[in-house]
RNA sequence: GGGGGAUUAGCUCAAUUGGGAGAGCGUCUGGCUGGCAGCCAGAAGGUCAGGGGUUCGAAUCCCCUAUCCUCCA
């Protein structure tokens, strides 16, 4: 990769370490940090499953929010994390102007009631000054507090030294987190920020760090509605690629060194120059930064899809094929780009490298699609441009962009671009309008909120959480550490209603769904795909069941029923599950996994797995994998998962710290976050998988697996459904008994029954054929010789007896072709129902008359309607009696038709 | 999670207001033919996604289900 040009700056920061890369930059920071007590963690990942509040990783503390909130126990109390974020909600922005992305990172340091004020503003002096860290000019820059924050102002004024002219007092919109909280809310945790800027080349101010200091618990409106915390944190963001820019010396992030080659193989790709100022100048920063974000998203296994942040990765891949596409590229390229991501980012993100080929793949697949969407799009273009033609308006209405778009995908821009080819205007703000319609119609979504809190928090702050000890036994004593319903927590569960009033507190009746915390337990909350287990909870004088076990941070929450007795808090109950339908749940989850190893042996390591769902003796899971697989391949599948349950291979369990894991080769997902020791589940010489779950300890439990499902779950995702043991059993069972009853209503060996079926149809299929073409034909001849002649046309009518609607058209067919001018008319009736079908040769249709007004009248006749062309008609009524009047009343009215 | 749309021959898609299920490509058969998609003739191939309803009559209108596409959150 050729260095960037544009760092020419030297000299601009004298003393400076002058043209600082990111990477050295990150380091720097990080260890800066370390160096004043920060423990350094890693970035989180950019798709934080755990979180239902954000699709995507926004900022540096969002992995710490339980840290904040005192949701858990801590483990430190200072840190400092370089993290990878994604935002859209400026993406508009993106690539119009210098600094603005929707993936960047984010360095932060982070006190959780540790350090307060003081050091944060000190320490962020000391890293942007200090000669041997970054070394920036004291003159270059400013900083902004809160308006009333006096403290921070007199930190920066008396202990750091700024004049007074370089501190700004800026309002809550500005200098508060959340933004306009104190007035607007939300309530919660919140405080004053106060931010540093660099004045760059040109003069503007850019904001490269902002510290916020939560301090502040917020209760209703003002006045008086900030209460101070009792324990204050820190919570810090520096904009990696805004404080590389400033560094670097560059006019933009997109200028930065490990930004700036992605740029230029944007342009490679396309075929031309990079030009910063021109509108190709911003696609190409705009592809850069979205196959940038995509890279990442897709890394950790976010395929494009139809909703939540699948749709979000969608979206970008899409606009930056747009973008391509008008700048005259038709062919798929992005694809191109990851491998340039992953050397750019490998020094951070070495993980990268690894799926760029799967990534890559993705992309082209999705860039495939889009440009189809397109293709279909362009043939219903033409039939707008020709109803806009006709209409004479030159003008593409907004409606009819807008239902282009929401319907069949097709963007705007592309319209308005091939409407300005035609010198059609395009109308932007009835299409704006049509959306926001839209919009409204979809239902605007319930936001999440930011910090939820629940019955369990009170909880996790006093215990560390339920002691698993389901993979020895299936049976234990454990204590009643916590009872919920009603989404609240109580202190007793009694069964006979209406005696709460003697007991203390909240207390849960029989019958409800409430949920049990232990302090210890067999059970298996589900996780990892495994659903939870069943089982009872007993005690003296009481029993509980449970029908459902889930997890929650650490905790084993039961969920279940109060069979009888009453249950406290503080009891000692015994805890037993359901060992057999335990034992389904292992054979299927120890089928999952030899299921898995078969995938990548038969399809490739880019088989995946994607999800996975563990039930009794069930079992569904999901893969990376291009197309259908062909039944010998998945018959191959089968027979090497049998064959591994067959050589009852012995599986084992064990703790084991990560990176050995990582170094024996353990399947691992990415955009996982694993923890430092992992459980590894190996099945000798076959499988080796990071898993919590439960497991057979020989794969020979099993008993057999057999493959019921092979289907698509989303592009470029396959599902395969297997059963295991007993429910195999089961199925091999009536697969017999329904062939064996179908045998024995033929009347032939089973074995016989596909021959003697295709046979049989056959032979159904000729007695049809045989059946329905005589009977017309036979009649033709006696009705033409039944014919009456009325001026010179012959004309036919007739009780066709039970012959159906085709059989009758048919046969007027082959009459019109006997003999013309000919008009004929028959009839026919089957249980009380009437059909009526007329016909006239060509030369009757060009005389002026038409078969659906000659069939009305005999049509009223048998209490009817009909009509249909002018050369064939029918009709059909439900007075079956009256067909000889219908006939005659036909015969009349095409006489007089005639006549005329 | 919600809005819009689609589902017809092996494939790509047509079918005016409800009135006879079609075309191109592919397949098969026969014939012609030195040529890059050879030509001509003929044939096979359909549960109009599935189910219910309205109607004399439904690929077409209404409802439900499934699958896919698409937009919004």
């Amino acid at each position: 990769m050729t260095p960037p040009r544009a760092f020419s700056h030297r000299g601009e920061f004298p003393g400076a370490d002058r043209d600082m890369k990111a990477d050295d930059l990150r380091e720097a920071y990080l260890a800066f940090f370390e160096s004043k007590g920060c423990v350094r963690r890693p970035s989180d990942v950019l798709v934080p499953r755990w979180d239902p509040s954000v699709l995507f990783t926004p900022a540096g503390m969002n992995q710490f929010k339980d840290h904040f909130l005192g949701k858990c126990k801590l483990e430190f109390t200072r840190a400092t994390t370089c993290q990878k974020c994604l935002r859209t909600g400026d993406i508009d922005n993106v690539g119009r102007t210098p600094r603005h992305h929707t993936f960047f990172e984010m360095l932060g340091n982070f006190s959780f009631g540790d350090y307060f004020k003081r050091e944060a503003i000190h320490w962020a002096w000391e890293f942007v000054t200090a000669r041997n860290w970054l070394g920036i000019a004291p003159e270059k820059l400013s900083v902004t507090v809160y308006e009333n924050d006096d403290e921070a102002y007199r930190i920066w004024s008396d202990e750091i030294g700024l004049p007074a002219t370089k501190i700004t007092r800026m309002g809550e919109d500005d200098n508060f987190w959340p933004a306009g909280a104190p007035t607007q809310g939300p309530d919660g945790v919140c405080g004053p920020c106060s931010e540093i800027f660099y004045r760059m080349p040109d003069g503007s101010d850019v904001e490269i760090w902002n510290l916020v200091f939560t301090q502040f618990n917020r209760v209703g409106n003002p006045p008086d509605n900030l209460r101070p915390l009792p324990s204050r944190n820190i919570d810090t963001g520096m904009g990696l690629e805004r404080t590389a820019a400033m560094l670097q010396g560059v006019d933009s992030n997109f200028h930065i060194d490990i930004l700036r080659p992605l740029v230029e193989a944007v342009a490679e790709v396309c075929g031309r120059h990079y030009e910063p100022a021109t509108d190709d100048g911003r696609r190409m920063r705009r592809i850069a930064d979205h196959v940038r974000a995509c890279t990442f998203a897709i890394h950790e296994n976010v395929l494009p899809g139809n909703n939540e942040e699948k749709y979000v990765v969608k979206r970008l891949l899409r606009r930056a094929v747009l973008d391509g596409r008008q700048m005259g590229i038709r062919d798929p390229f992005l694809h191109t780009l990851p491998g340039t991501v992953a050397g750019l980012m490998r020094r951070p993100y070495p993980e990268l490298a690894e799926t760029v080929d799967r990534v890559a793949g993705v992309i082209k697949r999705e860039e495939e699609s889009f440009l189809a969407t397109i293709d279909g799009g362009l043939q219903r273009i033409d039939r707008l441009f020709a109803t806009v033609e006709r209409s004479g308006s030159g003008l593409v209405k907004g409606t009819d962009a807008a239902e282009l778009y929401t319907t069949y995908g097709f963007p705007p821009e592309l319209l308005e671009t091939l409407a300005a080819e035609r010198n059609c205007a395009f109308d932007w703000s009835g299409f704006r309008e049509a959306m926001e319609g839209h919009g409204q119609r979809s239902g605007a979504g319930t936001r999440v909120e930011v910090f939820t809190s629940g019955p369990l928090d009170s909880l996790k702050k006093a215990m560390h959480g339920t002691e698993f000890v389901g993979y020895d036994t299936e049976q234990t004593d454990g204590k009643v550490i916590g009872i919920i319903a009603q989404d609240r927590l109580c202190d007793a569960l009694q069964s006979e209603p209406a005696r709460g009033a003697a007991l203390q507190g909240e207390a849960a009746r029989h019958g409800q769904a409430v949920t049990i915390v232990l302090d210890k337990t067999p059970f298996y909350g589900e996780s990892g795909g495994q659903v939870g287990d069943t089982g009872r909870l007993e005690w003296a004088g009481g029993a509980f069941d449970v029908t459902d076990t889930q997890r929650e941070g650490g905790f084993v929450l039961h969920v279940g029923r109060l069979v009888t007795g009453q249950l406290d808090l503080g009891q000692t109950v015994k805890a037993t599950i359901d060992t057999s339908r335990r034992s389904a749940l292992r054979r299927a989850h120890s089928a999952t996994h030899l299921l898995h190893a078969a995938l990548q042996h038969h399809l490739g390591p880019h088989a995946v797995q994607q999800g996975s769902k563990v039930d009794a003796d069930l079992l569904r899971f999901d893969f990376s994998h291009g197309g259908a697989i062909d039944a010998p391949t998945l018959q191959a599948i089968e027979s090497m998962v049998n064959a591994n349950v067959f050589a009852a291979v012995e599986v084992s369990a064990r703790l084991i710290p990560l990176g050995e894991a990582r170094h024996a080769g353990a399947m691992m997902l990415f955009g996982e976050k694993y923890p430092d020791v992992v459980r590894m589940v190996s099945m000798d010489g076959v499988s080796r998988e990071l898993c919590g779950g439960t497991h057979v300890t020989s794969t020979g439990q099993i008993g057999v697996v057999r493959i019921i499902g092979e289907e698509s779950v989303s592009a470029g995702t396959r599902r395969i459904s297997a059963v295991t043991g007993h429910r195999a059993l089961e199925r091999f069972r009536e697969a017999e008994r329904a062939l064996h009853e179908a045998a024995a209503t033929l009347k032939v060996p089973a074995a016989e029954l596909p021959a003697r079926l295709a046979a049989l149809s056959k032979e159904m299929k000729d007695l049809r054929r045989k059946g329905a073409a005589p009977a017309a034909s036979l009649s033709v001849e006696q009705l033409l010789a039944a014919a009456t002649d009325v001026g010179g046309t012959k004309v036919v009518i007739a009780d066709a007896r039970g012959a159906d609607t085709a059989a009758m058209r048919e046969c007027i067919d082959l009459l019109r072709r006997k003999g013309s001018p000919i008009a004929v008319l028959l009839g026919s009736r089957e249980g009380d129902k009437v059909t009526l079908v007329a016909g006239i040769s060509r030369e009757l249709e060009a005389r002026g008359l038409s078969a659906g007004n000659w069939i009305r009248e005999p049509a009223a006749v048998v209490g009817g309607k009909g009509g249909g062309r002018p050369d064939l008609a029918q009709a059909g009524g439900k007075l079956a009696d009256k067909l000889p009047e219908a006939l005659a009343a036909a015969r009349d009215s095409i006489a007089e038709m005639l006549g005329t």
